[in-house]
DNA sequence: TATGAATGAGCGTTCATTCAT
DNA sequence: TATGAATGAACGCTCATTCAT
């Protein structure tokens, strides 16, 4: 029973220790441009014991995201319980995703990757869907946190609440890549935390129930369905 | 002497099939991803014929690059110099930016590229630093109306200009990066026209003077320079 | 353990397998001419399994060479130590060279590409040096027996004891050449086995003491430093 | 009329102008590394040109090996119809070849790749055998003389004329192959000048009638034809 | 006659995946 | 359970040859 037990223990392990290596190379290389290979030498194990675990590179790939939404997820909704205003919160939600990407990068690009298409082609529907689930559930989280301000009066009753995580979700994760880059070349590192701060503060500001609508805006011209 | 000239012209086209249809196969699948034998089904010529055109596969690569970022130029420009407001122009640069990128999605992600760590290294040091001089003279180009809005009293003194226009082009790319996916997953593709406005309406309303200051800010704590 | 041993055994096997194949390959079509494929069907491996034991074609190539060369100078060292009179013992190296030369051709070809210019293009100094130092002691061998000859008054005291045994040497190399060919063209196959026994007659008869100069010498009139 | 002549004359010429540059890659490269290319560009004419006057790669080949054997026969020819004794001719046809080796070095390699299996595979058996018909001539050329001195008592009578021409060629190509080298590794430039004397005083003096038999011999225990 | 654009078979090499041990 | 040898399809690229102009 204890041997069982250790067993599983073991096999989990294992599972991770892949799970590690494999976010290291696939942040450091994209997903074509990963090999098993690397994957393998980087947990010491042979690339045959790598397919008892995974299936294949695809299912690795998702196992990896998987594990670090969840890793991700703690951290926002531990910043979302936190005492304090409306704003405060959302703030505080925005400020956690940011954190947590610069201290994870690898799990930040792995998870971002997956919302570039070159990536998604290599992916099955039902990978990108578990994802795509994911984080929706955290932008319906914040969205929440908008509707109740709207229904408080804190916040304008034409705003879209799902518009405005969604585009929060959006911003910050290209400030980050900006912030994760070796060599930014469009910004001075240091000019990127102002950038952290001031951008939320620009969306809040934004969102308020008394600010006027800016002037000469345009009416649905455009749409991105019009896409080939 | 005719016949030298029709040569040379039916050369310099057949180049541009080329390039066309490398700018369509690399878009959709990415530098890695992407085949030469693709490209050339998609000209309908064999690859050795490409071969004849470019050099090797990153030759074709950087040869797309230059071409569209300089199309790309013309078009920010052309909105920068339009008549109306401040903020009607703000938008317009903004608006065409997006408008752009959906109608040459190709394009667009070979800018975006530009900007991620793991696709850098497949281009050179000189080309980065080419496309992200271009994409700092936008940033400057905005940079420039936000002061004069400040200057105007129209703008919050507080504001940085130049982080505002990288603000604002980070957060236009990362939602354009989503309207081109097959399946956005997380948003309809009709609520994306609408969230394109809305977060342009944000930064803006965001920028105002008359705004008041958003309550709990953070004071620094954080840097990007912490990251390893 | 005894298995790690088998496994052992066996990948050295292999190893060999392949190198014997790629042997055979490279004598008949030559380092350009010979391609993966080729050997790969002649061991009855993928193209994939051989790029596990040699990382390129070109190591296979030189692992070739190196097995070949050691090889080579046994047989040499063993019939120098013959019994036998001098005449005797030079007669059988010589022998063993070509006997050794038509029983692995594959070797002999290796070692005559070695001095050959357009072939020297894909080997690294390394590995002609290597192997020339090597020749070089086989022919030193040989000329310590032409020293010998010449004290004992076998042979004449101006014969060049090195230029004789270079001269053997290449004569061999080059009926040997000629004996491997399909289609010899400009000789019988059996005339050959003539030939071989014939030519080292020449060249003994011709360093006997007893022997009068040849009519006619030139002195010196040519130089091979003229050339370009 | 003198347009034809002119015409006729200039065409001869191009094709002229084709072979040399044939001849220069094909003695630099070999026939599988030299490239139609590579030859167009050195003429200064297109490869749709070069197809013009030479159906293929191949005929190429042999045509400058033809021209080559050409303009050997006439310095060999002049050296077989000088005065002089009869090992002085010997020697002088003999001297003639190294010669003009040194002085051509280029349609030397070209020739002398003939007889190299790896070569020959590439050629049709119609090619080889016209090249091996001429060499074959120039043998039969000298092994007359070798069998004049047969008959008037200066060689032995158990010389085999055309086995002596075989061996001297033979034997001549292999030294002269170590001259060409930038490097030749196992003998000094100076010294290879001795050598040409040398071994053929071996030959002339080993074919005297007055020598006494090598001791030793063997009696064909080896076979040429032995090979798989 | 001369061109050079176009071809396509074939090259050396890589890598996700399988499977006997 | 863990291995690592083996596979084979696919990659980027080359080059002798053809053919419309």
């Amino acid at each position: 029973m204890s041997t069982l037990a250790r067993r599983e223990r073991e096999k989990r392990q294992r599972r991770n220790e892949i799970l590690e290596a494999a976010e290291a190379v696939f942040s450091e290389k994209g997903f074509k441009g990963t090999t098993m290979q690397e994957i393998s030498e980087r947990v010491e194990l042979s690339k045959g014991t790598i397919y008892l675990y995974f299936k294949s590179k695809e299912e690795l790939y998702l196992s990896v995201c998987v594990k670090g939404v969840a890793e991700f997820g703690e951290d926002l909704e531990a910043a979302a319980r936190k005492a304090g205003s409306l704003e405060e919160i959302i703030r505080a939600v925005y400020m956690a995703y940011i954190d947590h990407s610069l201290e994870k990068p690898a799990i930040f690009r792995v998870l971002r990757d997956t919302f570039i298409e070159q990536v998604r082609q290599n992916l099955s529907p039902a990978t990108i869907e578990e994802i795509s689930g994911i984080i929706r559930s955290w932008l319906e989280l914040e969205s929440g946190l908008i509707e109740e301000g709207i229904a408080r009066g804190v916040f304008r009753r034409d705003l879209d609440p799902y518009g405005f995580s969604l585009t929060a979700w959006r911003m910050s994760t290209a400030l980050i890549e900006l912030a994760l880059l070796k060599e930014p070349g469009v910004a001075e590192r240091g000019d990127l935390d102002r950038y952290f701060e001031q951008s939320i503060e620009l969306l809040i500001r934004g969102a308020r129930a008394d600010t006027k609508p800016a002037a000469g805006g345009r009416q649905g011209k455009r749409s991105t369905s019009s896409r080939p």
